[in-house]
DNA sequence: TGACATACCTTGCCGCGCAAGGTAGGTTCG
DNA sequence: CGAACCTACCTTGCGCGGCAAGGTATGTCA
């Protein structure tokens, strides 16, 4: 009964922060917030989400972080590496399958 | 720590389902490759994600289920109704949200 | 007889995505 | 100076969706 690979849909959160650190260095909490705004509200990904994705990312060399002091607070800057950018392009390509797969499906004719 | 609502991602089964049963009545292992069909081999449900997903529709009065003996071996047909119809249109709009938000985050300029 | 396809089903579990809660500094305002 | 609220980071705990695997039974063809 083992569980090998993940569930056909999931990777989203993590391919949105890729894609939006390629754009520009981000911290966490202004990820939170830019993911609402560039999905048009249709995507709301919370800080229980987000945090531990990039710590993930992080961890596995996708990321890059840098403590940054800004008005005496620290913010964490991510910034995304070469292996980031790899990753990115997977899940990009994964993304455009299944979402054209599913399109594919639902656009045809109502009844045979 | 209450769970209340399902994760964002979640439900695709069931739509690729309602989807497929809306254009003719169907039996599970027959939906089983209809899904691979469909969606051009980007998508595979085995029969623990279809079994499963086609009970609990059923529970849930969004389908009906007719046992028909075909050459002595029997088989279990599925078909929409109002209820799943309705529950169809729910899960095509959130898709159409969701995939179209994500769709735009990719969109985006490479660097801002 | 064995192998393979059809056709149904359930069990068990992994891990994603999430709500909730926790810490701490900054600002604003009465 | 306390209260209320924003910024900014983080972890814990868990529900449940999706899945691999395994199980039953009939048909068929070499």
């Amino acid at each position: 009964m083992a569980q090998t690979n993940p569930p056909f849909m999931s990777g989203v959160p993590e391919l949105l922060l890729l894609r939006l650190l390629t754009q520009r260095e981000m911290y966490g909490y202004e990820i939170v917030k830019a993911v609402r705004l560039v999905t048009s509200e249709a995507i709301s990904l919370g800080e229980g989400v987000v945090y531990p994705v990039l710590h993930s990312l992080e961890r596995s060399g996708a990321l890059r972080a840098r403590r940054k002091p800004v008005n005496g607070r620290t913010r964490v800057y991510y910034s995304v590496t070469p292996k980031g950018t790899q990753r990115l392009a997977r899940l990009t390509a994964e993304w455009d399958r299944v979402s054209s797969g599913i399109q594919a499906a639902l656009g045809e004719p109502e009844h045979a």
